[in-house]
DNA sequence: GCGGGTCAGAGGTAT
DNA sequence: ACCTCTGACCCGCGC
């Protein structure tokens, strides 16, 4: 558990921060089991069994005695590194005090600069959509040709890579579709956004008609009726129209990045990241258009790409490897859905009919419902499978039907129970069914939801010791809290992005719809929120960071990465998770002790870098909350070091988060949130979910090390592998 | 609180 | 112009 300042942006800030900081952290793995027990770590016992885990003892093998005290001094690379920083930092200073100076001008300018970065970006997707539409597609007429397809495919997989900021980042096909999918969550969020604040206007207009005139009886409801405007489908509208979709052209066979057992959590992701191509038609299949399509000339349209059985059609049979799909077409959409037409072999089922004679494979998706799920629904991808037969019969309502026989097609992953039938069996229902369970709450009940921990890897299994678990930050003795900052004036909740202070101060927005109890809709800069001074109730949508966990989490212990986190429950992009807590120190004092104590849990607050930082979700471009505000000349005063004044240390003192392992593909992200005062310095650290998070998935973040960053005392780069097993895993931590 | 009823929604496909 | 059937709201039912 090791804590780094969130995604350090800057190669020379991280570069300051791993070479003093962290210096001692080089020799554990990233939090390693090691630190995350220091009475276990002390004790003999253990520690011969770490010896036996031939892995932990490789990590340790790094750490040589006079490194932590040696490293503080920093080597001439790191500071040459700091002096180009502090550049770097008083330019970006200047310009940030410059845009604040000429007030709407600076806006502009800065909105305009925001623009050309959006543009670069496009182009590369552009670029990648080219390459992907160029590339040569074999044609499948037999499995074996698949799977071959499939393997070359999976050798081009990783060779693409993007240049971002220097660094040669490889970008794998998992890492584009998890994009493509944050995409769509942000545009989805913030459709959900318009649509809470137009349902609220509807409400309120009703209320006024109400009491303006209750005589008035007919009075027409107009946009009252149906709030529901489908955000989803307002989302995939704008991914169309910003060429964002991820395969926009239908593709026969396995999508790339898409692995079997893959759980989209709606209809329409499957069409942001053109895996199924409509939202509602069950079967997607490649019409006329495609046969001019040289590399498609040999087949005979229509043909069907993908399928998805959700149970609808009585007539359906679902046997897993073995499933009679019924065909599209004189189904009773509405009402009893049941059968009230002949169906015609033409469409979709005409599609399925041309597969069998041409062999080609059909990608399977299952419907599920499920709590696991913000539409309560989960479609899992359960592989390829083969259009054996057809046939026309009457079906149960006594229409004709037609009857599709696929099999699946063999060597792919096995179809668990847990993917056919989703249900969440794993995850115990009581304290009594968790397996390995060493201690029933680490939170000593200071939670409202207990945070039991397992441990299936240790013999004897050991619980996680030598912290307090507490709930909220603790402040040191050094450190004094800024006074409160003036809150807003409104009442109850906060509602009108106009007028309430807080939401003004967020660039006028809130940062989140209210929607599953609060999601924030992207990342920001930093998100202020309702505090002590503001008129609002603890009900207000811009308090959603402060309320506490809100989903059952676990620390279990992991094979090789020590103990980690997970969620018994789904977890919702943008969901609050947890804030980081601990002892809210000095830096400088920090500097002084901690190195003798082995202290890897420090999280240095530092906005500037977290604002700039990479991983999470891609954060507002036109986001105007940094210059708007008076917090820069705060944060922003003469001492003009880039080191963060301020840390978190959880060393001996924190919650749930301290425990939560680094990824270099991660699921959560850092948010830096003000609620009781506007220092940057001082923000809170929240982590909040960047994708969908199915249960049991471990929770993890990016501690955001820049590559060769951190030096050993001879000047030299050090290393630390990384074991976060992402398919875009950069193999080292630092 | 749950479950059945209701219906708009929007791109693809064919006419 | 037609086809597709999801997602989320609405309302009435039973507890």
């Amino acid at each position: 558990m090791v804590v780094q300042p969130p995604k350090c942006v800057s190669p020379i800030q991280s570069a300051i921060v791993t070479g003093e900081l962290k210096a001692e952290v080089a020799d554990d793995s990233q939090h390693l089991m090691v630190s995350t027990d220091c009475k276990a770590e002390k004790s003999p016992r253990i520690v011969s069994k770490y010896g036996r885990k031939g892995i932990k003892t490789e990590q340790k093998q790094p750490k040589e005695p006079e490194e932590s005290s040696m490293q503080r001094r920093a080597s001439a690379r790191i500071q040459a590194k700091q002096k180009a920083d502090k550049e770097l930092l008083v330019r970006r200073r200047v310009e940030l005090l410059d845009e604040q100076d000429d007030g709407g001008n600076e806006t502009k300018s800065r909105s305009k600069r925001s623009r050309v970065t959006e543009n670069v970006v496009k182009e590369e997707v552009v670029e990648e959509e080219k390459r992907d539409i160029t590339a040569p597609k074999s044609k499948l007429d037999e499995s074996t040709k698949l799977e071959s397809k499939a393997k070359v495919k999976g050798s081009e997989e990783n060779v693409d890579s993007k240049n971002g900021g220097g660094n040669l980042v490889e970008k794998s096909d998992t890492l584009k579709v998890k994009q493509t999918l944050r995409l769509f969550n942000k545009h989805y969020l913030h459709l959900v956004q318009e649509e809470e604040q137009r349902c609220r206007k509807v409400e309120a207009d009703r209320k006024v008609s109400k009491k303006g005139s209750k005589s008035k009886k007919g009075a027409p409801p107009e946009d009252i009726k149906n709030p529901s405007k489908r955000p989803d489908l307002k989302a995939l509208s704008k991914m169309m129209e910003n060429n964002e979709i991820l395969y926009p052209e239908k593709r026969i066979g396995n999508i790339p990045g898409i692995k079997v057992g893959h759980q989209f959590y709606s209809r329409a992701e499957m069409v942001a990241v053109g895996f199924h191509s409509h939202w509602l038609n069950g079967i997607d299949y490649m019409g006329q258009s495609y046969r001019k399509g040289l590399e498609h000339s040999k087949y005979t349209f229509p043909l069907a790409v993908a399928i998805v059985l959700s149970g609808m059609y009585e007539d359906d049979l679902d046997n897993a490897e073995d499933v009679v799909y019924t065909g599209q077409g004189g189904h009773n959409l509405t009402g009893d859905k049941r059968q009230i037409r002949d169906q015609v072999l033409e469409r979709g089922n005409l599609a399925l009919k041309n597969c069998i004679e041409q062999r080609v494979l059909v990608r399977v998706v299952r419907g599920h419902e499920s709590a696991s799920s913000y539409t309560g629904k989960v479609y899992t991808y359960d592989g390829l499978y083969k259009v054996v037969n057809y046939w026309a019969e009457k079906g149960i309502s006594g229409f004709t039907v037609y009857k599709f026989r696929l099999r699946r097609l063999e060597g792919q992953p096995t179809l668990t129970t847990n993917q056919v039938y989703f249900t969440n069996e794993r995850v115990p229902q009581s304290a009594a069914e968790i397996r390995g369970l060493v201690c029933e709450d680490i939170t000593a009940g200071q939670e409202d939801i207990p945070i039991p921990a397992t441990n299936l890897f240790d013999d004897p299994p050991v619980a996680p010791t030598g912290f307090t678990y507490c709930k909220t930050i603790q402040v040191s003795k050094n450190v004094k809290l800024p006074a409160e900052g003036t809150g807003c004036n409104c009442k109850g909740v906060c509602v009108d992005p106009r007028s309430c202070a807080c939401a003004l101060r967020n660039g006028s927005d809130f940062p989140y719809v209210s929607r599953d109890g609060g999601r924030l809709i992207e990342a920001k800069d930093v998100v202020f929120e309702c505090g002590p001074n503001c008129g609002c109730g603890p009900g207000c949508v811009n308090r959603t960071s402060q309320r506490g966990l809100r989903y059952r989490l676990e620390v279990f212990r992991t094979a090789k990465k020590g103990w980690g986190v997970r969620s018994w429950d789904f977890i919702p992009s943008g969901a609050p998770v947890c804030e980081y807590t601990g002892i809210l120190t000095r830096a400088d004092d920090l500097d002084r002790l901690d190195y003798a104590n082995d202290n890897n849990y420090i999280f240095e607050i530092d906005c500037l870098q977290t604002m700039k930082g990479v991983g999470g979700r891609e954060r507002r471009s036109q986001d105007a909350s940094l210059a708007d505000i008076d917090l820069l000349d705060k944060s922003d005063d003469q001492n003009s070091e880039s080191a963060p004044e301020f840390c978190i240390d959880a060393g001996s003192t924190g919650n749930v988060s301290r425990f939560i392992n680094h990824s270099c593909e991660p699921n959560l992200f850092v948010q830096c949130v003000l609620s009781s005062h506007h220092d940057l310095k001082l923000a809170r650290v929240m982590l909040f979910a960047a994708d969908n998070i199915p249960p049991l998935q471990e929770l993890t973040y990016d501690y955001g090390y820049a590559l060769d960053s951190v030096c050993g005392p001879d000047g030299k780069i050090k290393q630390m592998h990384c074991f976060c097993g992402a398919a875009g895993c950069k193999k080292r931590l630092f």
